[in-house]
DNA sequence: TCTGGGGTCCTAGGACCC
DNA sequence: TCTGGGGTCCTAGGACCC
């Protein structure tokens, strides 16, 4: 089983927790330069207050019900959230921090019948010791974990809900929107609509191969995910593979010296980010935006990138490439309201990658050296995977496709090797083609 | 008047190699 | 008039997430 642990409103609660006058009270807190409401306590949300609502609009609303505005504070959101992660992780050592306020829990080594308890015990520790109060949703994958925790926060007062293959699952699918399941947008959703699938539970149902056409196989994955299969294993991403820093103005801007300055504050603060976890980069992007908003005005949006001569973290030498960025892309008689730096082609420092953590991308199922998971791939390979599953104990399913002549096809092959070889390149198996043709 | 910021993954298809 | 077959690497653009 999976867990999925989220705070509750997380940025209301950090402030409530230094604030208790706070609490049973509606709160907003609001984001850069105080546009738009980011984070809403429960009293706020059923005062009618949308998620993302530019604060402008609703104005006279908070002024009528009193609701505590406040301006967000990162730095403490981030201490809070490290306190809050390293609580769960004492109780539960394989975890996957997926983002400020979530983070995923194996509970495969947990005994099944109690594991409701357990949840119940690791919440209340968790609010003893940071203030702030989590729902744990458990389910036997990521997406239903995900689904669960949905559960728990609608209808669960105790903030715990497990969710089992079972009626129940299926009449909670029928019930519930496309939309609900994680990963499902409104373009996604309508797309699968337009074939003849209404809700989560058909989805379930469906021909993952049929899905996959449709959405890729990141759909296809969600069809074995709602079955109770799981795809999708804990990840332990600590290093980004980007960084940006970007910033409305609270003002336009028309001149190139206070756009220098801003990108100057970024690029600062995107280099230190850089740093601290221990990479280098190879190419710098800069882009600049006029007001979107403004549809009277004339509208300037661009792009450039450039590349280092060799990997740097150093502030100085990003610093002047990003002006460089900057003069190319720069045009005067526009009023700016962005700009913003990304760093890519990141390169860690210290090469600590091991040979043995193959992770096999662009499939149904991720294999590494947990073998949590095991890779699929096309018929032509089901024989040797077939071998491979039999010596390792696991599942696997498959998704076919033969025959090469058409340019796409042959692509999908193409990766259908390249899977296999990379599966054979982990510890257990032979790299020698040959061999592997004799297994099959 | 005022409208956030920071990420990841997947696919098709082009460039290029033998 | 015909115009192989196999393979790698890269990129833009489009999705999605919090």
């Amino acid at each position: 089983m999976y867990g999925l642990v989220d705070c509750n409103n997380f940025y209301v609660s950090c402030e409530r927790v230094f604030n208790p006058l706070l609490r049973n009270k509606p709160v907003v807190v609001l984001s850069n330069n105080d546009g738009c409401i980011i984070a809403r306590s429960n009293e706020a949300k059923s005062l009618g207050i949308p998620m993302g609502a530019p604060l402008h609009l609703y104005k006279t609303l908070i002024e009528k019900n009193k609701i505590f505005i406040y301006s967000s504070n990162y730095t403490l959101y981030g201490d809070m959230s490290s306190r809050v992660m390293s609580s769960l992780n004492y109780f539960v050592p394989d975890m996957e921090i997926y983002s400020i306020d979530e983070a995923f829990l194996d509970l495969r080594k947990f005994n099944e019948k109690t594991i409701s308890d357990k949840m119940f015990e690791i919440r209340q520790f968790v609010y003893q010791w940071t203030g702030i109060p989590v729902s744990i949703g458990v389910g036997p994958t990521k997406t239903l974990a995900k689904l669960a925790n949905k559960m728990a926060k609608k209808h669960s007062p105790k903030g715990v809900y497990v969710l089992t293959m079972s009626e129940h699952l299926r009449n909670i699918l029928s019930e519930i929107k496309l939309e609900d399941i994680w990963g499902i947008s409104k373009g996604w959703a309508n797309r699968l609509k337009s074939i003849g699938i209404n809700n989560p539970f058909e989805l379930q149902q469906s021909d993952p191969r049929q899905i996959r056409k449709l959405v890729s196989v990141v759909g296809e994955r969600m069809v074995y995910e709602l079955r109770g299969n799981s795809c999708l294993s804990l990840e332990n991403i600590v290093d980004k593979k980007s960084i940006t820093v970007s910033r409305s103005f609270g003002h336009m801007i028309d001149d190139k010296y206070n756009l220098k300055q801003a990108l100057a504050n970024h690029v600062a603060r995107a280099a230190e980010k850089l740093r601290s976890q221990d990479s280098l980069c190879g190419e710098i992007c800069v882009f600049i935006n006029t007001n979107r908003f403004r549809k009277k005005d004339l509208q300037y949006n661009n792009s450039g990138i450039l590349p280092f001569d060799d990997l740097t973290d150093n502030t100085n030498i990003i610093m002047k490439k990003a002006f460089k960025v900057l003069d190319r892309l720069y045009r005067p008689n526009y009023n700016y309201k962005k700009i913003g730096v990304i760093l890519l082609d990141l390169k860690q420092r210290k090469k600590d990658v091991t040979n043995n953590d193959y992770i096999i991308q662009d499939n149904l199922f991720t294999y590494n050296k947990n073998h949590k998971n095991i890779a699929n791939t096309s018929d032509i390979h089901m024989k040797i995977l077939d071998d491979i599953n039999t010596k390792m104990g696991k599942m696997t399913l498959f998704y076919g496709s033969q025959g090469v002549v058409k340019h796409s096809e042959r692509k999908q092959i193409e990766k259908d090797k390249w899977r296999m070889r990379s599966f054979y390149r982990s510890p257990f198996y032979t790299t020698n083609w040959a061999d592997i043709l004799r297994v099959s």
